[in-house]
This record gives C-alpha cells, structure tokens and sequence, in this order.
DNA sequence: GGCTACTCATGCGG
DNA sequence: CCCGCATGAGTAGC
C-alpha cells in the first residue's frame, strides 16, 4: 500500500517535471519538487535508521531531490544525512544515509566495501555534522543507507542513484588530500544477507565489455541483427536451450486486409524537427498542441492515441516525434524465468516513460469477424484504452476514433515483446500509437516503462481481461493462473 | 521563527 | 567532451 503511495508519488514528480519541461523551464527537477514540497507530497519525513518504508534494495533514482521526497536522503545536495539523538547529557548527530558519488576511490573491485570521504573540502575538515555523525555511527554500530551514485552509461550528462541497501562503519582515519588539506576517510561495509544492487550494475558493465563473461549466455543477439542492439538469450536456471522457433520481425507486418479507414490523414509539412505548440504542425496539432515525449523518447503522459511523425512527413531525422520508430533504445536480453517461462528484462536502468519496444507480429482486424484466437494471438484493445488502467492520463481528450481493436499474432514472426509476461502489479504499459506513411495510417502498440525500473528486472504489463463481445478476445490462452507474486495479484489472467 | 552557512547538483554555454 | 559558472533548495545551527 505505502509502496504504492511512494509510486504515485514519484509519478505525479515526473508529470508535473514533464510539464515543466513543456514550457521554457530548466531545472524541472527543481521545479517539480518544490511543487510537491509545498503541498506536502512526500514520504518519511521522520527521519531515521534503517530501511525506508517503499524504498526497496535497488530502487533507482535520477535527481538527488527525488531521493529528498520519499526520505531516503533528506539533503538535496549533501552527501550525509543525519538525524540527532537527544541523549541523557548532549545532543549527538548519528548517520541515516550517504550519497557516494563516487568521485572517490571507484576503483574498489569489491562492491560490499565503500571507502567514503568526509565533507568539507577547502580546509581541513573538522569533525562536526555530517563527519561527526559518521564518528558517532562508527561507536554505536547502526546501519547506514548507502546510495551509490553512477554516471548512465547511455547519457554521460547525467547521475543515476541506486539505493545499495544497509551498511556499517568499521573504521575511520584522517588522511591528506591532494590539495594539501587533512580529509576523514571511512571504511563502510555492506550487511550480508541483501540482494544485490549495485553489484548487479558492476556485472552489467563486465557483460556488456564481454558478452561472454555473461553466464547461461545461450545466444548473442536473438534477432539475428535485426535490431540494431543485440538481444541476449539467457538460461542460467535450467537446461532449455530456448523457447519455441519464431522469426524475429522488428516492425508489425500488416495483413492486406488491415485498413484503418477511420482514421484521416494528418502528416505535417514541417521543415525542422517538429516543436511542441507550433500551430502549423498538424502532427502536434492532433497530439493536443504539446509534443507527446520529452527528452530521450520519454512519454509524458499516457493518452487515447499518440500520433507521430511518419517516414513521409518531410520533418527532419531528429524529430523528436518519431519515438516508436527507431528501434530498440534499451539494451534488453530475453531469460528463463523460475516459473513462467521466457521472460523479458533489460540491462539498462530505464526512466519511467521510456520507450521500450512496440509489440511486433502479423497485424490483423479479423477480431471483428471472429476468425482469430490461435494461440500467441494478442488482442489489443484499442477502443478502452484508459480501462486497463491510467498513468499519468490528461483528462478529457476523447477524439478518439478506434472501433474495433488491433490484434497482433506473435506466433511465428515477433520482437522482444513476445516475451513479456503478464503481471497485475505492471511496470511497463501499452500505449497506441500511428503515423503515417504515403497517405496511409498505421496503428502500433509501444510499450513505455510506467516507473524507473532497475537494471536486470523483468519487465512486465497487465494483459487486462478478455472482452466478451470480442470473438478472440480471450487471446486464446484461456484462464491463465497468475504468478505474478505481486500482494495485489488477481489470481488469474486471460 | 527567521536568517545563514553548508553542500560530491544541475544544466548550459564555451 | 570537459570545464566553469550561475542558480539552486533542504536542513542544521544559531
């Protein structure tokens, strides 16, 4: 439950950002934090010891403030928090959490040991606040919170934060500085027993140097260079050697029957890339006057339909309105999950909005005759979008023309998305898509990330229920146990 | 409660 | 791509 608040919390943080960045704002990651500052949406602000309630091992963070609202560190730019216990006599600081940067001693192989540095840097540095607070820790042994924070390795200009679960401190020392001046140091050792976090992204860049340090390495890139980053087939659970034979097919194959004859033509003749409220551009006039994605093929909200810029919209290669269409953008390998099957999950870190892959496979709209329901069918229902559930929507916004729904078959031919299992507790979501090509519209199912998500977890989405109106509709599975594990699990899915 | 110092943030421009 | 710079905001401590 608290889980859940802490998610609509960080949710409401990227909308609001997202619409900042919509106007002329820099600094949006400020911006949205004051907002939610100011009307009290935040988490733990008691601060404390110990694990956070709804911050799990791994959890991962892209700006410092983010961390601020949910409690995990209260300083939006110093390295230690502290909280101070009154005891009998005097008042004493005692560490809660620290952010290592890791401008220091990264080299460490070993990613249980953490050599911090105290702060202060101009002179040498006395043992008061947040140095004294780690003195103080060290003597009485309690756990400390340690964020590690990394450069991404997809966009240099930015820190991602990874929270590497409890520590202790085991030993400090006073140690002279490059610049002359004396500096505390402090040995910090992580508690056994946790799941990995940061090692987990140690083991990512060794596989991603050399594919095949990667243990349970099956193949090096499933779709046989049809996606422009490799696809790493993975077993390291049991002996299968992979999943039934397909052919990967990176875009949708359409069936000469598919016809989307609601929907009129509405390419744009811009000239540059495409920017959000320019009125002569009719792809961003149908998207509502406001660019549907934000920065790196980030979704800002979800929507009834997004419409993009097509291969025949004379707007320029880097048009930032052509997200679905590019390809794959995270590094994503297909495993073998303990107990349903082949499973999907990504080597990068991903932000909550980003574009993750379109479900590829034989498009038809035969759903409206009744003719599908064979097995890796998948029905799409296009017409209830916002009933599977909503993220982030903008409300109203219903010119929305989609009377049947799209049903792609990933039986023989796919993409990634063939793997994605079901889960009642999603983190990924579908979002209908089109652009347009010589006059012709097509229709695409993107999935988009509905909060960050930790490198190596499986990615999943809610394959809603069946429409009992829609011959086919059952996706040809039947009832399905779910496995899902999540505390708010249906029971089964279709 | 107000004020200020402190701080391993950020994004942007050169 | 790396650096410097302006701007920044929560918290502790007075």
């Amino acid at each position: 439950m608290r889980f859940d608040a802490l998610r609509r919390k960080v949710g409401q943080l990227e909308d609001v950002k997202d619409s900042q960045h919509n106007g002329n704002a820099k600094r949006a990651d400020l911006k949205a934090s004051a907002i939610l500052m100011s009307n009290s949406i935040r988490t733990n602000t008691k601060k404390r010891t110990g694990h956070v309630p709804g911050v799990e091992i791994g959890d991962i963070f892209f700006f410092r403030m983010e961390m601020c609202l949910v409690g995990l560190h209260a300083q939006s730019m110093a390295g230690i928090d502290y909280l101070i216990v009154r005891g009998d006599r005097e008042e004493e600081p005692l560490a809660t959490s620290i952010v290592s940067s890791g401008y220091y001693d990264n080299a460490a192989d070993d990613t249980d040991i953490l050599i911090y540095s105290g702060h202060g840097e101009a002179s040498d540095q006395k043992l008061v606040r947040g140095n004294l607070a780690l003195e103080r820790s060290l003597q009485k042994g309690n756990e400390v919170r340690v964020i590690r924070g990394l450069k991404d390795a997809n966009s240099p200009t930015t820190k991602i934060y990874v929270y590497d679960g409890l520590y202790t401190i085991q030993e400090s020392w006073v140690e002279k500085a490059k610049t002359g001046c004396n500096i505390f140091k402090y040995k910090i050792v992580r508690m056994s027993g946790q799941p990995g976090a940061f090692s987990v992204w140690k083991s990512v860049a060794q596989w991603k140097e050399s594919v095949s340090s990667r243990v349970g390495l099956i193949l090096h890139d499933l779709t046989l260079a049809a996606e422009t980053i490799p696809v790493a087939l993975v077993n390291d659970v049991d002996g299968e050697r992979g999943p039934t034979c397909f052919t990967y097919l990176a875009s949708v194959r359409y069936s000469k029957s598919f016809k989307l004859s609601h929907q009129t033509s509405f390419g744009c003749n811009c000239r540059n890339a495409c920017q959000s409220g320019d009125e002569n551009c009719a792809c961003m006039t149908k998207n509502g006057g406001q660019t549907p994605y934000i920065g790196n093929g980030v979704l800002v909200c979800r929507k009834p339909l997004v419409y993009e810029c097509g291969p025949t919209c004379p707007c320029t290669a880097n048009c930032k309105n052509r997200v679905s269409q590019t390809g794959l953008k995270v590094h994503l390998e297909v495993f073998k999950t303990k107990d349903r099957g082949w499973g999907l999950r990504s080597w990068d870190p991903i932000r909550a909005g980003t574009f993750i892959c379109i479900y590829a496979g034989e498009a038809t709209n035969k759903a409206i005759s009744g003719e599908v329901g064979d097995s890796g069918d998948y029905v799409f229902d296009t017409t209830r979008v916002y009933d599977s559930f909503r993220w982030n929507c903008e409300p109203g916004n219903e010119e929305y023309d989609m009377p049947y729904p799209l049903v792609i078959s990933a039986k023989n031919v796919g993409n990634v998305a063939r793997f994605m299992n079901h889960s009642c507790e999603p983190n990924t979501f579908w979002q209908p898509v089109v652009y347009e090509n010589n006059s012709e519209t097509y229709l695409n199912v993107a999935f988009f990330a509905m909060r960050h998500i930790p490198p190596m977890t499986e990615l999943t989405y809610d394959y809603g229920t069946p429409r009992a109106d829609v011959p086919g509709g059952s996706n040809g599975h039947g009832r399905m146990r779910c496995l899902c594990g999540s505390t708010r699990c249906k029971g089964y899915f279709v």
